[in-house]
DNA sequence: CGCTATCCATACAATGGTGTATGTAAATGG
DNA sequence: CCATTTACATACACCATTGTATGGATAGCG
């Protein structure tokens, strides 16, 4: 075969990503070869190695194109009056997540990371969820915090327990929903969970 | 090596349960094999072969042996008052469930299943975990509907979204702590998040 | 226009794991 | 007390996968 150009390369570096998505997410990590990645992208695994050192490299390649963490959720609201109302705050920048779950590479990948593969390599799956946890937890609790200070919270709720609570309760419903997204619509009940929650931990209106 | 009796069979089957569950937490189902195994059991592969038919049927009786099934916690609770109380039904079968997780083979076996291991051999981990689900949830949904026919829920809390957001709480939870369950004590935090849930979701005292 | 680095296919050796076949000594049943 | 089954250990053949080495054709660059 003949050498590609720059951008053929880049495709099929690409196309190798998303074949590995798919693969991944249809057989499990450690089950899949490189080769059969290769064969559904229509290459061979001499196309893998030269892109990617090895699975593991491949594998954190495919996890880069979908980082999301939760303070760029917040940012990418736009709205500056969110820190006078931390509790809408944590409601838009979860729909924001929402939404984004709903492409299928987010899915795909989060699913991956989640419930379709284990340690291998130099990959500790489990390692990448607790960063991910412990960066959204805290933020949740920091809103928390904050709404506590505002009188947004319940009386007597405290908030850390609310933000340990928002979390438990949005992580469960993501391992879940990512177990099988056909039962049901992340955005539709994650909207009604979350306004549900959202509304038993907000303080009753004043007067 | 000579033949055992039935009672050292026995043990050494256990023996190999037991390994199992050590080394698969540690490495993960899919990277260890079954010399792995029977080494760490001070055994060989026969050994293994003899017992089980393959590594599915090894994994297999290893669940075999912690099955927890949320109606079996209810019924264990003994007190024939809880169809009266179902919130408090509901709060102490989750306390029976999070004693059982403090104990190792409980809490190894789970962890195991949830983060350690993918689809291999006739095994699907994931169904497995979508009928724990299904089962919990239902039966949570079944006793909020109990509770809110009773006025004990908090009005205009619809039920179903209500064991829902119990069971997404819950399983939230749960996955975390199995993640890393030094960070801290699932019957501590378990108990607080859900005696603060529960109470949110009560109807206020009235009078 | 020629040279070289690039992009990939192909071929190869090495490895680790699986399943099974065979060996064997003692426990068990009659 | 003898025959048979049991409960493993050992040995073997087989297969899949990995990493690398090599080949080759062209894109890009001077």
């Amino acid at each position: 075969m003949a050498r590609r150009t720059k951008a053929e390369a880049a495709a099929t570096r690409e196309a190798l990503l998303d074949a590995a998505e798919e693969v991944f997410l249809e057989k499990g990590v450690a089950r899949t070869s490189l080769e059969q990645i290769a064969r559904h992208a229509d290459m061979t695994r001499g196309a893998i190695y030269w892109h990617f050192r090895n699975k593991a490299d491949l594998f954190q390649a495919m996890l880069q194109r979908v980082r999301m963490p939760f303070q760029e959720l917040v940012e990418e609201i736009g709205d500056p009056s969110v820190t006078e109302r931390p509790l809408e705050a944590i409601r838009l920048a979860c729909l924001k997540g929402f939404e984004r779950l709903e492409q299928p590479r987010y899915r795909r990948v989060h699913a991956i990371l989640i419930h379709h593969c284990e340690v291998f390599g130099d990959i500790d799956p489990l390692a990448m969820q607790n960063e991910m946890a412990e960066e959204a937890c805290g933020a949740l609790i920091d809103y928390c915090g904050c709404a506590a200070r505002l009188g947004h919270l319940r009386p007597g709720l405290d908030p850390g327990v609310a933000g340990e609570l928002l979390q438990a309760m949005l992580g469960g419903l993501f391992h879940d929903w990512l177990r099988n997204h056909e039962r049901f619509s992340i955005l539709e009940r994650g909207t009604l969970l979350l306004d549900t929650q959202l509304e038993l931990m907000r303080a009753p209106a004043s007067g």
